[in-house]
RNA sequence: GGGCGAUUAGCUCAGUUGGCUAGAGCGUCUGGUUUACACCCAGAAAGUCGCAGGUUCGAGUCCUGCAUCGCCCACCA
């Protein structure tokens, strides 16, 4: 190097990001950068609230790093951007995140009135907002600070009522009693989407029921079971007649049986005959609407079996099957055990333990008339996906669609504004208080129940815009993109383009991009009893983070996993490292830069790196930002690092000054356009070289996150 | 029972509309204190792109079948 004293002093030292940081995200956010700006076309996306139980984990940190690529390239293109920061109660996630801190504490949820638990926990999510927020700014997270919004939020939640309101107006919301998916642990229904179907192997019995035989896994649900139902069709059962009774020894005596004959049966499963819990099933409870049968509760909430179990009332239902069996087989009533029988049985998402369905009056929408536009806007490119393989595992969910049971015996949500009779459970939709049921003349009161989380966010990129009236609603939407996890599909992003057709008319975003799950470096799904979780955090601190965002990014196409290796952030760490010794030599030929004639070597190199420029920008339009970030990795590094200031080398000890003035054109000229290129992937290593490119044509902007994409 | 995805170097993954003498990171090996950089440089080894057919001038890339792994959906008799 001609002339040590031309390189600023601190790029002299090593990259060190903890020098960098902190301040440069203040900086940015101090002087308003993160604020739409210009005069450009608007470009919306919205954050998907994280929830605020925790801190931010692997997960998180790969959306942000997208949607932050996202948000500052469509700036850097002129686009008034904005992104949309929030955080989501996340109702009964949160509820049971809360409940282990007060069984730490030796306390629990039923130790506490709802209002209580209610207070304890918002301040717990205000406390863990705080945290998240700080976090998404050491992630380098450039999102609209001043349009943070929360689920709870009061003008959220006026909105969130008045979708309510609608859908009650127009005949899409009823409340029903229906089988619900009822967790015994967590005292509170759910959604079909809850559930996580396993598979299992357990002893099918058959029974000897009057005449028949009955099959069942389920003994324990049996005992008050006064229904047979066999297919209309099933010539072995031809000589019997709909409505038949028949008296039959049962476990606690003789019951008398009816015969129904319905389409539910199905002769090829067990027997070809069952009884039916109406209570404890759903499509016995189907089957028994139909006829109009009688139905009995056998097992509690809690999973305890009621009086009507004679001996067996009060124990767990599940746990004194086999002696329930012993008794039947006492009675000669067992016939014989298929130890081989599989089948899959629902269970909670959240514990594990098996569902019990109970008969329950909930608030439903009724989901058919709704997918059917939604079906449309997917159909017809309205919303298009990324990755279009999730445009057909939307449609295909859709046109299954069943109805949405949204309501949650949780304290933690938005409360219904519904008045219950507590009577006959009978339920009306009001804000107001008191009353006579119009069905018993029992009184209505409050309805305890509050809204799945779900139903507040799947109306979020319309509530977060100040719907109907706000001008930035009329502006920004829709939104351009809905970045997101592909494990949420069905939970939010489906059922925001439906409730927001239903709202607004017209869809939530034009695109969808849904990127993968994180797992550990051997594809492993991270869990703290693996002990393989890393956190995000801890990483950026010890790497940076544009380590930390390179390697979310280069390398996994858009939808698939991201398998979280430490070895590759290391290797971005080092790439930032060579960014930054890049400079120290780049700007030490500075003061060489001629009138920005460029001679024709150099040409040909400028021409190398537009040729890479427009591949990138194209990658960048087409999301397709795992290739750009590793085209932009490989020629900074390969051809400009390793030939361009190699060669120059030898230009810089030899050559003419015409040829040295035209070489530090060229590099200087690159080297920008590299870095501003660079930035949305790695915005504080590169934010921090701009300081020290000097003025010229190459520089627009003191701040590198105002500068304007680089010229194809 | 239905649907979807994956199968490419030792490991984890890219490879966009068929043109690839198939790439990256990490790892391995050899040689370098070359004045931007040892968080580096130069170079090397390493893959019959799951298997079997087919379409094509040409297939990792398209079609068919098979195998293995994984995920999702589905009303527990």
């Amino acid at each position: 190097m001609s002339d040590e004293s031309s390189v600023p002093e601190e790029l002299l030292r090593p990259y060190d990001h903890h020098s960098h940081e902190r301040d440069l995200y203040q900086q940015w956010e101090e002087t308003g950068c993160f604020s739409p700006d210009g005069s450009g076309d608007p470009y919306t996306i919205v954050m998907p609230p994280p929830n605020a139980n925790g801190l931010l984990h692997a997960g998180h940190a790969f959306f942000v790093t997208l949607e932050d690529i996202m948000t500052r390239y469509a700036r850097m293109r002129g686009k008034r951007t904005l992104w949309v920061p929030g955080a989501d109660h996340a109702g009964f996630e949160t509820q049971v995140v809360y409940e282990k801190h007060l069984s730490r504490e030796g306390r629990s949820r039923f130790d506490l009135s709802r209002n209580d638990l209610y207070r304890e926990i918002l301040t717990f999510t205000e406390e863990n907002r705080k945290h998240m927020e700080q976090q998404l700014r050491l992630l380098g997270a450039s999102c609209d600070w001043s349009s943070a919004r929360f689920t709870l939020d009061e003008d959220i939640r006026e909105q969130v009522y008045r979708t309510f309101y609608q859908l009650n107006d127009d005949g899409l919301l009823y409340r029903d009693l229906r089988s619900v998916h009822w967790c015994p642990k967590h005292q509170t229904g759910f959604s079909d989407l809850e559930l996580v179907h396993e598979t299992r192997k357990d002893p099918f019995y058959y029974f000897q029921y009057g005449p028949f035989v009955i099959g069942t896994v389920r003994p324990e649900t049996k005992f008050a079971d006064k229904y047979i139902v066999v297919h209309p069709d099933d010539d072995r059962y031809a000589q019997y007649e709909h409505g038949q009774t028949f008296e039959v020894p049962w476990i606690e005596g003789t019951v008398t049986a009816t015969l129904i004959k319905d389409e539910a049966g199905d002769p090829e499963r067990g027997s070809g005959v069952m009884t039916i819990t109406p209570w404890h099933a759903a499509i016995d409870w189907e089957i028994a609407r139909r006829h109009n049968l009688s139905y009995e509760q056998i097992i509690d909430e809690r999973g305890k079996l009621l009086p009507i179990a004679g001996e067996f009332a009060g124990r767990n239902a599940v746990e004194a099957r086999s002696d329930i069996v012993a008794k039947l087989k006492e009675q000669g009533l067992l016939v014989r055990i298929d130890e081989s029988y599989e089948h899959t049985v629902p269970t909670c998402y959240k514990c594990g333990r098996d569902i019990e369905p109970q008969l329950k009056k909930q608030w439903f929408v009724n989901m058919q008339p709704l997918a059917a536009p939604a079906i449309d806007a997917i159909t017809n490119g309205d919303v298009s996906f990324v990755t279009e393989r999730y445009r057909r595992i939307a449609l295909h969910w859709l046109k299954q669609v069943q109805d949405w049971n949204i309501s949650r015996q949780i304290a933690w949500g938005i409360p219904i504004p519904a008045l219950v009779c507590n009577t006959c459970g009978h339920g009306v939709v009001s804000d107001e208080e008191g009353g006579t049921c119009p069905e018993c003349s029992g009184v209505m009161e409050k309805d305890q129940d509050t809204f799945d989380t779900w139903f507040s966010s799947a109306q979020w990129p319309f509530l977060v815009l100040g719907y109907p009236d706000d001008p930035m609603y009329k502006e920004r939407y829709p939104i351009d993109m809905m970045e997101t996890g592909q494990d949420i599909l069905f939970f939010w992003v489906i059922r925001m383009i439906v409730l927001g057709l239903y709202r607004t008319g017209k869809v939530p975003f034009r695109d969808v991009y849904l990127h993968g799950l994180v797992s550990d470096s051997k594809g492993v799904k991270m869990s703290k009893s693996k002990g393989n979780v890393v956190d995000p955090i801890d990483i950026a601190n010890e790497y940076g983070t544009d380590a930390l965002r390179m390697a979310y990014v280069v390398g996994i196409a858009p939808g698939e996993n991201m398998p979280f290796s430490v070895d590759k952030v290391r290797g971005y760490k080092k790439f930032a490292n060579k960014l930054w010794n890049m400079g120290r030599f780049v700007c030490g030929e500075s003061e060489k830069v001629g009138d920005g004639q460029l001679a024709e070597t150099d040409q040909a190199a400028l021409t190398a790196w537009k040729d890479c420029l427009r591949d990138v920008t194209d990658d960048m339009e087409c999301h397709r930002y795992h290739l750009a970030g590793e085209k932009l990795y490989h020629y900074t590094w390969h051809t400009f690092a390793d030939t361009v200031i190699e060669e120059s080398k030898a230009v810089f000890s030899d050559g003419s000054s015409d040829e040295q003035a035209s070489r530090a054109t060229l590099l200087l000229n690159v080297y920008a356009e590299s870095l501003a290129a660079l930035h949305p992937f790695m915005p504080f290593v590169t934010e921090a070289l701009w300081k020290h490119i000097p003025e010229g044509s190459w520089k627009s902007s003191p701040l590198l996150i105002k500068q304007q994409w680089p010229s194809l």
